[in-house]
RNA sequence: GGGCGGUUAGCUCAGCUGGUAGAGCGCCUGCCUUACACGCAGGUGGCCGCAGGUUCGAGUCCUGCACCGCCCACCA
């Protein structure tokens, strides 16, 4: 054994062993009857591991390597999403990159194409996880297109049919024009950009005057149906019920008076375009006004004389007729958020088009009182508020997209437009009995099949042995903006379907942003592979790291907390190193004879319940701290140089005890460590099996006299490192293990007396001050005020000792 | 515009139901003490964002203000 640790060849050893050998399998190391099971937050196909992953996968691995040790029936859950839009962009670009389209191909040579592609080169980020030490039941990888799946999501589908919540109306949505499909409001990514206000002149119809409209978009001018103003606008009140003529085309609407528009913006008028914006539409179709179309699904105009013009081009020749005929009143550049596809960032066009939706009434108001009565919790609390908050406002929910690549809609129609929804397909129309039907080109929404995830991956619909065993789950690990997109669906799809939540749990994970806070992105450059440090410095440093910081808010990415973790790896590999060069031939066992060895029995002990209880209450920061103190001040600074003189001396049953303590502390270490600490328990002597299923501590009487006979041995050593004087102790063990541990001998001889009768006259003062507060005495809990008392008489002693 | 969170040591951050401020890194001083210099021992360093309030006592609770994030939202 170097002493040096080397992360990298010990690591994927062990990962390819665990693997190999069936540990990371559904059931590994059961001695129990519970289940613990999580399913990983599926990732895209055509995805990498990014930062977020890595984080999501240590905390979901603690929580699975704990429970195996424990003895419980582990499950994880591997697999990814088919990612609809996503996939379907990667291989469009491939296609316009070779000269030829999508269209061109057709969509069956399409799809032939993509799962060649996802074959070839897709499902990347498994074998990532793998060498991040995630302990998943790789076997078990499912993917959202298997045929199996498939089945789920159709059947949900017919479901929601026969429940009758499934509708098809024409609406406005948010339509991508580069992909040209509908999208759903959680897939529009808002961003600021700079854009031209313009005022327009529409003049009256009958008589003199006109009234005034702000504009960003001149060209939908000619799609405009009506001039709203707000009912109690003064400016406006002769205008309402009179009409204007609308620019260009010449056509006269009314004016109409809504409360949806703020007289405070612009003039305080706004025309009306139900065609082309979501506001208008609303205000449109409770005024009964029609809905007039000038731009098609590409972007491009369709207005008569307009044809084919791009949107840019049309404002521009709109506004060359209102120069022309003085009725534009002004232009003056103006900064708002604009709706893009998060995908390709192509700008949003609402337009109106027929879509699947789906009710959410019914569907969300279980999960509401689910979440209400904590059948599930979100951690941290306020995400709780928002899920549920989330759950009472969503609208219905848009579930069809004009996508080839995805889940078909089971929906067929026969020529006289009869519609029937069944799974497996129909042969015949439920209506009229018609042969010849037509699928729905259309395809679902993503999250519409990822929604199954945690019962689909488990054999749902049938009834599956698995099931039984596994559903429902336990935990779920994913980021803040998923809740309203996949954490809402999955609980309200368990609710529906099996009557149960997946999972009790679920928490949100920090973002992880740059070291310099700003947020972690391919295109400004800050992001960082999570790769790296993994190569770098090592998977079990990197859990370490990412553990460390993680917490309720947003953190920066820090390399120092990687390397911290390399440190503590260092660190253990080293104490071993010590413990099993003096033990050749012993076995490890717990004969606790001298203080030390009970003490650090007990501070194990402690440290056990310590970390378990930041594990179950997913505080793993705290968890990381416990750990590298444990290790580095209780283990290796105090037990282990108190331990020295016996183990040279070849003392049995201190050796049988050391190897036993180094096997406890490797135990609780081994979650968030695994891969170094696996490697030092094979070094063990008599240890057969793996640690990764090994038992976990069981709980140890806390031996109470130890922890103060230490505490006492400690202080003294604090004094003497200081000042140079040694403090009476209380027992010759006390005074042995003060003599391994400091080593007088070799101590600065001269210490700085002054500073510590200082120091100590300080804290006395303090404490004769808090003491002689009467109040303080009367109303402070009594064991703040004993443990002043006890400072105070320590403090005393001290001073006495050092010749005051 | 709505919601959530942050502001504590030079840096990154802990501080649970109020009891008199901590860690890691950095910096300074000793040590190559036979597990580890990726180490050991000690030290320097904070009016806990600002202003009020409650309390014997306030990073901790309340109010207001100022910045800084994140999420959401149809201001033309």
């Amino acid at each position: 054994m170097d002493s040096l640790y080397n992360p990298t060849a010990v690591e994927s050893r062990w990962q390819e062993t665990w693997e190999a050998e069936g540990l990371y399998a559904a059931g590994a190391g059961r001695r129990r009857d519970d289940s613990f099971v999580i399913c990983v937050p599926p990732p895209n196909v055509t995805g990498e591991l990014h930062m977020g992953h890595a984080l999501n996968g240590s905390i979901q691995d603690v929580l699975i390597r704990w429970h195996r040790m424990r003895g419980f029936d582990t499950l994880w859950q591997p697999g990814y999403d088919h990612a609809g839009i996503s996939t379907q962009n990667v291989i469009e670009k491939q296609l316009v990159a070779e000269g030829t389209s999508r269209r061109e191909i057709g969509r069956e040579a399409f799809l032939e194409r993509t799962w060649r592609w996802l074959d070839e080169t897709g499902k990347t980020i498994m074998g990532q996880y793998r060498r991040l030490g995630a302990s998943l039941d790789y076997a078990r990888e499912r993917f959202t297109m298997d045929d199996g799946y498939v089945e789920a999501v159709m059947t949900f589908f017919v479901r929601l049919w026969d429940a009758g919540w499934i509708y098809r109306e024409n609406r406005i949505v948010n339509w991508c024009p580069h992909h040209q499909t509908a999208i759903s409001d959680l897939e529009v990514e808002h961003v600021e950009m700079d854009d031209t206000l313009v005022t327009v002149r529409y003049p009256f119809a009958e008589g003199e005057g006109g009234i005034s409209v702000a504009t960003v978009r001149p060209a939908t001018i000619l799609a405009d149906v009506a001039v709203a103003v707000h009912p109690d606008d003064p400016r406006y009140r002769d205008a309402v019920g009179r009409e204007v003529v609308v620019p260009v085309v010449e056509r006269r609407v009314p004016v109409i008076a809504d409360a949806r528009v703020d007289p405070e913006f612009g003039t305080g008028a706004l025309k009306i375009t139900p065609g082309h914006d979501p506001t208008d539409f609303e205000i449109g179709r409770d005024h009964g006004l029609e809905v007039l179309t000038v731009i098609g699904p590409d972007g491009l105009m369709t207005a008569p004389g307009f044809e084919g013009l791009d949107q840019r081009a049309a404002d521009a020749r709109v506004v060359e007729w209102l120069e022309e005929r003085a009725q534009l009143e002004g232009h003056e550049p103006y900064r708002h958020s604009v709706g893009t596809c998060e995908r390709c960032h192509s700008r949003i066009e609402p337009l109106v088009s027929p879509q699947w939706w789906c009710r959410m009434d019914e569907l969300g108001r279980p999960a509401i009182e689910a979440l209400r009565e904590r059948k599930v919790r979100f951690h941290p609390e306020s995400q709780h508020r928002f899920a549920i908050e989330s759950l009472e406002q969503a609208p219905d929910w848009c579930v069809s997209r004009q996508l080839w690549w995805g889940h078909q809609i089971p929906i067929w129609t026969c020529p006289d437009g009869h519609r029937t929804c069944t799974w497996p397909p129909p042969d015949a129309c439920s209506e009229c009995g018609s042969g010849r039907l037509e699928r729905d080109p259309d395809v679902l929404d993503t999250w519409f099949s990822s929604a199954l995830w945690p019962f689909a991956t488990l054999g749902w619909p049938g009834p599956t042995d698995e099931l039984e065993r596994y559903y429902p789950g336990d935990v779920n690990v994913t980021a803040r903006e998923i809740i309203r997109l996949w954490e809402n669906r999955m609980i309200f799809s368990g609710l529906f379907l099996l009557g149960e939540i997946p999972f009790t749990d679920v928490i949100i994970t920090s973002t992880v942003l740059a070291a310099d806070g700003r947020r972690m992105s391919k295109s400004l450059g800050t992001g960082v592979d999570p790769m790296e440090p993994i190569e770098g410095h090592g998977a079990d440093a990197t859990r370490y790291g990412l553990l460390k910081i993680s917490s309720t808010q947003d953190v920066r990415y820090s390399l120092g907390a990687i390397e911290e973790g390399r440190k503590l790896a260092n660190k253990l590999w080293n104490v071993a190193r010590l413990i099993l060069q003096q033990t050749e031939g012993s076995t490890p066992e717990a004969r606790p004879r001298t203080l030390e060895e009970r003490w650090i029995l007990a501070r194990l002990d402690a440290a056990r319940a310590e970390v378990e209880d930041d594990w179950a209450r997913f505080d793993f920061s705290a968890a990381t701290g416990v750990l590298y103190h444990l290790t580095f001040d209780d283990f290796c600074d105090w037990y282990a140089e108190a331990v020295k003189p016996p183990l040279y001396d070849g003392d049995a049953d201190c050796r049988a005890t050391a190897l036993r303590a180094l096997e406890l502390l490797l135990a609780l270490l081994h979650p968030l460590l695994p891969h170094v600490t696996e490697e030092i328990w094979s070094h063990l002597p008599a240890r057969e099996g793996r640690l990764i299923v090994s038992a976990w501590p069981e709980p140890d009487p806390t031996e109470a006299e130890a922890l103060d006979a230490l505490d006492r041995v400690q202080e003294a050593a604090q004094v003497f490192r200081r000042s140079g004087v040694q403090v009476e102790l209380e027992s010759d063990e006390e005074r042995r293990i003060f003599a391994a541990v400091v080593r007088p001998e070799r101590a600065r001889a001269a210490g700085d007396v002054e500073s510590e009768l200082a120091r100590l006259r300080k804290e006395i003062e303090r404490a004769e001050r808090m003491l002689a507060n009467e109040r303080f005495v009367a109303n402070a809990p009594p064991e703040v005020v004993d443990g002043e008392r006890a400072k105070l008489e320590r403090y005393r002693r001290e001073l006495e000792l050092l010749g005051a």
